[in-house]
DNA sequence: CTTCTAAAGTGGGTTTTAGTGCAAATAAGT
DNA sequence: ACTTATTTGCACTAAAACCCACTTTAGAAG
């Protein structure tokens, strides 16, 4: 499971060096290092494992909506992580999450979060605004 | 339980010494001494034990929000406290709640708040023109 | 159809920075 | 004044950022 947050940034050519504590989970398949990325409609992209993408796009092929369909397999790349633990994230998914060279990254369980830097300072303060009350509830 | 006000301040490379009457309980777990830091949306960070949060994180893994998921599994650290006591506080976070040099620590029940003394100040004057009337309803 | 060029992608080595631990110095409490 | 708590400074390490050279691809021009 992946989980907590890091701050990174992207080489001139738009690679980011994966942290290493997430390597091993993220890249399961030793032979291939095949990984998957897709572009949310939250403004970040979902960086997974191959195998978790690969079960997604199944079920959607069996009952999802178009839409569905167009993020999850159409806006999606299977990059792979190189030698010194870097993926390249495909530009048109970049250009598509505002990503310029700023990043933070959100292990969010099954997945990690790329945030640009400042979307994900959007973000929460407009989730701030409504109020959701995120910390509520704490012993639920 | 963690009550009370401490006024600390963060080291250069952002680290913080725990009060001594928080530590055991703070860490309960002597192998590890791991804790878990996570954003709050009010504008401060929350330090608790590794095992309150991982309960917590275990909920929303079955029935929370995106959103939720996004602060409490993504805007997270599990930092541990070091030999002398310190803790480690994640850069993203303290950017995240404004955190420079002069913090204020509050024990609020199972988890403690970690303010910068100056946003503090700010929640302080806030919650006053609220008029929230805190202090109503004494021997409720 | 082939060659040239520009852009994108890849790989590796070096530098920089963040993190960690230790220990000295200062401050606070008894 | 002595003890204990916290802050500060420094040295060492490991991770990530940066830099540069090489390869591949795609497109344009002859």
């Amino acid at each position: 499971m992946f989980y907590g947050v890091a701050a990174l940034s992207l080489d001139v050519k738009g690679r980011m060096t994966i942290p290493v504590r997430y390597r091993d989970y993220l890249s399961e398949d030793k032979a291939s290092n095949n990984l998957a990325l897709v572009e949310s409609d939250e403004g970040c992209l979902l960086l997974m494992r191959h195998s978790t993408w690969s079960k997604k796009v199944e079920g959607l092929l069996k009952n999802g909506t178009d839409i569905q369909r167009r993020f999850w397999i159409g806006l999606s790349d299977t990059p792979e992580l190189d030698r010194s633990g870097r993926v390249l994230i495909n530009a048109v998914l970049r250009e598509g999450a505002a990503i310029k060279k700023e990043i933070v990254l959100l292990g969010v369980g099954d997945y990690l979060e790329i945030w640009d830097s400042l979307m994900l300072k959007n973000h929460k303060s407009s989730a701030r605004n409504r109020k959701l009350n995120i910390g509520d509830n704490f012993s639920e």
